[in-house]
Order: structure tokens, then C-alpha cells, then sequence
DNA sequence: CTCTATCCATACAGATCGTTTATCAACTCA
DNA sequence: TGAGTTGATAAACGATCTGTATGGATAGAG
């Protein structure tokens, strides 16, 4: 009888490839690691990880096994879950990757206000890139996960969590601070502070700006930042100009530092999505957080945020 | 975490409602039983049992576990089966509820056949009624049904073993024991042995010979007795005659203690068939018991048998 | 190239957990 | 009413797992 105990170290040491690791993560000591992998291995007469020097890989086996690893945890924690959620209390632990930074700056409200009324309900937010978001839920490593623009892949369910609205901002100082609005001919002249070229928010002011006749190759830009606070930042500094969600921008635009201004004719709006694995059964934790997302509760939440 | 080993012996409890029988079918001693049911009450905080004198019922809770105990350990075994089956040995173990006399006669011959290629796959066959497979089969604790007659639910999938002949049986000095066929008329002359009223064969007989017009009260039954083995063994003793799946009494013919009597224009055939459960994934040895089935090997192996 | 830090494996001792044995009380059936 | 079950409980035993201590091997830094 294989038992979940087991399955649970064998993953965690399969997720990092290192005994040690994975001992800190379970809290336990790492030869009691190698003690229960090597009983595995033995029990199941495969070898599941191939030992090179004082390094471990999976083999092909060990990649067979880790799934259904993951799969049996699930539904230990699940059977828990359950007769928690029989006599009416809601428990679980709900992993969220994030890659958007208005779910950044929503999801802790959200959860805070979610978890008023299910404190039992644990979570833990993961930032990742959007690639990494649809892999974890793939891969079942999270439960849900936070994207803008709606998942390409069947396996994927996704549903609106807010919509974001994108803003111009220039520092309290800057030419414009003082202007209701520019035109979208003078945005050509501003120096430009940017995100990466594989930033979701990069993409997508590109694609706006150039629909209205300015392609990204006509602006000056001056930076190209890994984050939203870093271009909020130097925005502040007064190096440049940018486009970003509203909402990462919220506390900066209170403080006065930075300001909004509208461009004529533009209005870039996008959604964000929540998304799950529709392979992977929901929690009760899970199926009451989506509730509670679509509920007016929650959208009163999210509204309060987004402004 | 919930063990699969605490689900195992909380679903043997479960299942005979009686903790000493569970300890018995699990070769652990009833005060371990008592202390597992207890931890997983405590842990859960749910009475999964309620305790009445001596004796103990499921409660709501307990009801609700079950099934997801059910899961938890089979998703254990299959993870066993399909390290084993990586490594090119089919490992598992099958239940099968048999419901049908020709399964009864035909399995053990189809299984040992299938052993002989796949030694590290057990076999447990049960003998139940018609009802009870598919209840079985629906509640998965077991694994491969046999029936006649397809299955109306939705839920079970089900595929041709094979096609069972019925025929009309006298004793060895019945007067119809040297004739080579009897008319329809003829029928209605002698005297009966028959199944109980619910046997699928009953129902078949009857229907047949009601739309040859014969409509059973016309029958002079003399006995209804609870398993083809009984009828037999009137027949043989020349009590009366019956009809029968030929397969079920194959070793009477070879021994000449009952003859096959053809009736003139009456062909009784029926199919039996394998049925799964749906929603429930294969295991390894499933699959290949499956295709073995299906395989011209198997084919001839069961035709072998029916003659 | 050497030294250090890190990693996994092993040995052994201790602790924990589960099981058994023994026993009791309650209940069913004869 | 008495014999035979059944489940609960207590205490002792035993297996299993974990932690500490340690060694060998390797990768990376200087």
C-alpha cells in the first residue's frame, strides 16, 4: 500500500531535485528524505531518481510517478476538506499564481475580505510570469491563477476578475502635470519608461498605440524597467512618461507624486482573469472563492480597489 | 494528511458495518480497528460511526467518506500497477461480479488463459444477481460485470463476451430423449423446471415462447428452482424439461445424463456481455483483460468452451 | 589546484505510532 | 438466564520513522 506521506516527500523532493530542499520544506531532516525515497524505490522496484555525484535527477519513472503523487495529495487534502466543509466550515489552502499586477495589488484585499467570512482558508500567492502561471495550472501546482487576456488552452477555464483600465503618468513635475490631456501626436515627444518587451502590459500599449498611428518604433523611450514599481518610480523621478495599470499605480497617484493624464482618443482597457484546470476537481475552499469573486460582495471589493 | 491506510480499514468497517468482521478481512485485530475509526473521527471531528449497543451504523459523514475512501485507495493500487506495468509486468488485481451462469462456466477458463500471459494479475470472482453487478459496478467495488442483456445506465459501458445459446434439455430417458426435435405445439405438454421468476433466463424463455405463442401460464411447471445447477439436476432425474444456457450444462451432455432436443422454428440466443464503470479509469490489468477479451486468443479460448 | 561548502548516503539511537493481548461491559439469541 | 458476540479500554510490545552524527563525493571560489 502505497501512502500519502510517502508520495509527499517523493514529490516535494521531485519539485526541487534536491534531498535537502525538500527536508526544509517538509520540515524534517534530509536523511529521513533519502530513507523514505530509497523505501519507495525499493517498494515499487523502480529506480526514481538517477544519484550523479551529489546530485539527483529524476529518471523516466520518477516523472511517470509525480503526477499521481500530486493527485493522491490532492485527494487527501480534498477527503479533509470535505468533512471540514460538512459542518459548515470551509477549509483548505488555496495556491494562486499571479501574474498581473493589478492582481497584485487586488488579491490581498480580496482574500482579506474572503477570509472574514472562511478564515479558515489559507493561501499563498505566487508571482510568476504568465508562461509560468499556465504551466503551474497544468502541471496542477496551483489552483488557480491570475492572467490577462484569456487562456488559449482547452484546459484552462478562465473567468473575469476585474477589468483594468491603463493610464498615462508623468511625474507631479513634468510638463504635462499640469494638463487635463495631450494628444496622441505629442506622446511621439515625451521620453518613455517601459517594461520588458515580454510584459503583458508592453504588448498591449504597443498594439493600442500603434493601431492609433504611433508605432512603438516612433517613441523615444528612455528605460525599459522589470516592474511596474520600478517604472512607477522613475515616472516619479520625472525621467519619462508611461502607460500602466491604474490600480499598481493607486497609492502614487494619492501621495500626489504622480499624475494621471487622459490622451485624447485613447482608452486602453483590458480584462484580467481568474483561471483554473478544468481537469483538476475543485475544492470547496476553491468553489467558494469563485463564489465569493462573482458574488456583489466581492465586486464591491475589487471596485473599491480598481477606484 | 489522511492515510490510505486509516481510509482502508474505515471502508472495511463501512462496508460490513461490523468492526470484528473488518479486522478479520484485514488480518488486524478488532481493538485496532476500534482505535484507527476513533483517530479518523478525532481528526476529522465528524462521528463516522454511530454506536448503538453492541453494534455500529454509518453515519451521514461516514457515508459521505466512503466513496471518496474508495478512490483514495484505488488511486494507491493504481499507482502500484503502473510502476509495475512500466516495468513490463502487469500487476493488479480484478474484481468481477458475475451475474450470468455462462460467465460462471466461461471465467474461470478465460482467466486462467489470461494468467497464463499476465501471472501477476489476481482474480476475484463473485457471484450476484443482475441488480448487484450494476449496483456494484455504479458504487465501484468491483471492477468488470457480466451481464446479460446490455445495460440501460448511462454511466456503464459494456461489450459482447459472448453469444449464449439456450436449448431445450431432457433427461437422458426423457420420451422426447431420442427425438431430434419437438414442435412448438409439444412444448406445452410437458413439465417444467424452471428458474426462479427474477432470472434473466426465466424472463428470456418466457418472452421467446410467449411470441411463438405460448405465453408461459400455458406451461405446466412442475419445479422453480434457484440455480441452473438445480434444474439440471431435475432434468437429469426426468422431473421435466428446461431451457437452458448450453454452456452452463455443457459437462451433463458430455456425461449423456440430459440430451439437447431442437425445437422446430425456436432459436433462443442472448448475448453476455463485460460492463465498466464509466467515470472509474482502467487499471493496467483492466486494459489488458480488455484487449485479451477482444483478442482473436481470447476468442478462442471462450469459443473452446461454448462449443 | 586546493579548500570549503554543500549534497546525499549510512549507522545508530530514540521517539512515535500502531498493533496485540487481556479484560470488561453491553447486547443478542437461544 | 447463560453463552456467545461485539465494541471499548488499558497496558505492553513491536515496527517504523525520524533525528543526530558522520563520512564520501562533488562543485564552486579563490
Amino acid at each position: 500500500m502505497i501512502e500519502v506521506h510517502e508520495l509527499q516527500i517523493f514529490a516535494a523532493a521531485a519539485e526541487t531535485e534536491n534531498f535537502s530542499a525538500a527536508a526544509r520544506k517538509l520540515h524534517l531532516s534530509q536523511p529521513a528524505i533519502s530513507f523514505q525515497v530509497q523505501a519507495l524505490e525499493q517498494r515499487l522496484n523502480v529506480q526514481l531518481f538517477q544519484r550523479i555525484g551529489r546530485r539527483i535527477v529524476l529518471t523516466e519513472a520518477g516523472h511517470d510517478l509525480l503526477p499521481m503523487a500530486r493527485e493522491m495529495m490532492n485527494l487527501s487534502s480534498r477527503i479533509e476538506e470535505s468533512m471540514c466543509a460538512a459542518q459548515g466550515v470551509i477549509k483548505g489552502h488555496l495556491l494562486i499564481g499571479c501574474s498581473t499586477s493589478p492582481g497584485k495589488y487586488i488579491l490581498p484585499h480580496l482574500i482579506g475580505a474572503f477570509r472574514k467570512q472562511y478564515p479558515e482558508v489559507q493561501f499563498s500567492v505566487q508571482v510568476m510570469d504568465r508562461q509560468a502561471v499556465e504551466e503551474k495550472l497544468i502541471e496542477k501546482m496551483i489552483h488557480i491563477g491570475v492572467l490577462s487576456l484569456g487562456s488559449r488552452h482547452k484546459e484552462l477555464e478562465c473567468w473575469t476578475l476585474l477589468t483594468d483600465e491603463l493610464v498615462l503618468i508623468v511625474g507631479a513635475h513634468h510638463p504635462w502635470g499640469e494638463r487635463e490631456r495631450v494628444t496622441l501626436a505629442e506622446l511621439g515627444t515625451a521620453d518613455w519608461i517601459l517594461r520588458e518587451g515580454g510584459a503583458a502590459t508592453r504588448q498591449l500599449v504597443a498594439a493600442t498605440l500603434a493601431e492609433h498611428g504611433l508605432p512603438s518604433d516612433d517613441l523615444r523611450f528612455a528605460m525599459e524597467l522589470g516592474s511596474v514599481e520600478a517604472v512607477e518610480a522613475a515616472v516619479e523621478a520625472g525621467h519619462g512618461v508611461s502607460i500602466v495599470s491604474r490600480v499598481a499605480v493607486q497609492r502614487g497617484l494619492e501621495l500626489r507624486r504622480i499624475r494621471v493624464v487622459q490622451v485624447e482618443g485613447l482608452s486602453v482597457q483590458r480584462e484580467i482573469y481568474l483561471a483554473r484546470n478544468r481537469l483538476r476537481s475543485c475544492t470547496c475552499a476553491q468553489l467558494k472563492f469563485r463564489e465569493y469573486v462573482e458574488s456583489p460582495e466581492g465586486r464591491q471589493v475589487i471596485a473599491s480597489v480598481v477606484g
